[in-house]
DNA sequence: TATTAGCACTCTCTTCTAATGAGTGCTAAA
DNA sequence: TTTAGCACTCATTAGAAGAGAGTGCTAATA
């Protein structure tokens, strides 16, 4: 059904329509492509490929234009080659950009994806570490003066999350000394879940004069171990859409990216399709939101030690250059957690 | 020269264009706002505007559309009359949502600036709290184990700003506190440049053996106390402009977001320009950048504690509601501030 | 049986022309 | 000083004609 000879006019016509952002005509495929037939017979698979619903034709009289399936199909082909090997010194020159301009995490996220989106003149995307079942690694109670104090919870991916807050009556430095270390030897190496459960405990039940307290540092231990919530999501050369012909009418543009600065839902997607694979695609219509149903979106996902954590990736037309894109985000996703477990892991 | 006749003409076609983006002609003007006089009339005193600098026209059998010059006459001509007395109601309403959704100054910008755009329709803008000569209320070193500390500075409008570093050689909590109390006492109630020279002073001689931790603060001082740096913009509502029909231009639409996403220039634009009225704009050619020479800018400011510290506002054509925007930014302006006192100030 | 040349047909896109209409500027009268 | 009247200008729109790219079918060919 689908020989070798229809695989390669589908994939010329698809190599060719991702080049031009044209119909694709059996004469252009007999011109570029040297597949020794003549047009007539190119016209004959085109009408077969049509027929499986890998080809559209614009109108009766146009050149055909590769479906959702089609890229599908080719996408699928490329994953299951074998990745090519790096460009070790464009590899490294990327690296020491992304190393120069950050001191931090989110920073860092952040000038990846500007980086990315400059080289691939794609729209880029990233999200910051979802730190899912963290575990407590030291906190801290400090007195700023008699009524304010401050509270510190560090991760075990040394990530700081801090709040200050007021107090009724005040609290002397040592009670708040003896309140650090308490706190530490109940809590450190406990997941979120876990301090729920540790407050509620006999343990904390002496504490109650200090229920006013511990109230006030749940949120803060919810923000360091278990931050869904926080998850930030950052989009660079959001313009550089525009330059697709696809997007040329206004109201195209508005609608997509909308949906990139709205963000909900965008950060929902990439939060929720899978962390398994290294490279995750969805075309088009594979998507659940109409305003992406024109669009691809192509993700790689970064670690702190060993754990996968955050993604960065790309947003375009379905039309994409799939092939230089999933090689450039694998570079930048082995270069993102190389970076963090620098930064940050030992 | 400009008689009240002229500027009543004047200000007619300014209104009208803001409303319909079209060129507004002689017959227009007549029939919607009583002047008394005949179309003819109103054609030899719209000459005479033209004449002035203040009208322009898109080609000789056109209408006229206001120059930026005749913007500002009407945008000083609102300055200048008393503000508007702020419906409280309103006024209200927007203060508990801003309320509810922000738990943090930096959300508490951005969630304005999102509710802005939305009651406004048009993109706003928005700068976090800039610290210029903020002065430390309280430092702390901690350890998180042997090899690790944590260093935290709080400044005198309670932000507090951290980070993490590694030592080559473990050091003792004993030690680190001695040395906590040591910076508070020398450090606290100074500013960035104080601080500067108090390290080079003999009373931090001694501590030439902590030389290496010292170094690793400095950035951090930097960033707690003097932080233009670090100022952060927002955007939202980025989409909105292009419901204009000066941006239907995929060029010059384009052109204005990426200037916008762009951030560097925006943000210095507005860093630089007046802090001391409380509502601040630019007119298309008023602004040094070209991307911005058929947009304008209008900015409130907010402050804690009495202390302007950073802007709000929004950007859109030349033809902008300017009366509106003007007093919907005041609302805001007085809100933000409000809310910051509450939030941090007392 | 698979491939190919040839040709009629389809549909979009561009170019050209003519008509429409909003608006100005000038002149002469009130 | 104001106004009515009118010729003139220019952008915009609609329609018509022609060009061009491409398909799909048929009949001949290897």
């Amino acid at each position: 059904m689908l020989d070798e000879r229809k695989l390669k006019v589908l994939y010329a016509i698809i190599n060719s329509y991702i080049l031009s952002a044209e119909p694709i005509g059996s004469r252009t495929i007999t011109k570029h492509y040297d597949l020794g037939v003549s047009s007539a017979t190119i016209r004959n698979e085109m009408s077969d490929l049509e027929e499986l619903g890998l080809l559209n034709k614009p109108h009766s009289s146009a050149g055909r234009i590769p479906s959702d399936k089609a890229y599908r199909l080719y996408v699928n082909w490329i994953l299951n080659q074998d990745p090519m090997t790096q460009d070790e010194g464009k590899k490294e020159k990327i690296k020491q950009i992304l190393i120069n301009e950050s001191k931090e995490i989110d920073q860092l996220l952040q000038t990846s994806a500007k980086v990315l989106s400059e080289i691939t003149n794609y729209t880029s995307l990233a999200i910051s570490p979802q730190f899912k079942n963290s575990k407590v690694k030291h906190v801290q109670l400090v007195t700023i003066d008699m009524r304010q104090i401050l509270f510190i919870v560090v991760n075990n991916s040394d990530i700081v999350k801090n709040a200050i807050f007021k107090l009724d009556k005040p609290v002397s430095n040592n009670t708040l000394n003896t309140l650090s270390n308490f706190l530490n030897s109940k809590l450190k190496g406990l997941s979120f879940e876990e301090i729920g459960k540790a407050f509620n405990s006999d343990d904390f039940k002496e504490l109650i004069d200090y229920r006013q307290i511990i109230n006030e540092l749940i949120p803060i231990f919810n923000k360091s171990l278990d931050n869904n919530e926080n998850v930030e999501l950052f989009s660079e050369g959001i313009t550089r859409i525009l330059n697709f012909p696809e997007y040329k009418d206004i109201d195209k543009a508005k609608s997509i990216i909308s949906f990139i600065e709205e963000k909900d839902l965008l950060l929902e997607l990439l939060l929720t399709n899978s962390y398994k694979q290294d490279v995750s695609i969805t075309i088009g219509n594979e998507n659940q939101h109409s305003q992406l149903k024109d669009s691809s979106i192509i993700t790689a996902t970064y670690s702190i030690g060993g754990m996968t954590i955050g993604k960065i990736g790309v947003i375009g037309p379905t039309r994409m250059d799939y092939l230089k894109l999933i090689n450039t985000l694998r570079l930048f996703s082995t270069n993102i957690t190389e970076i963090l477990d620098m930064l940050i892991g030992k």
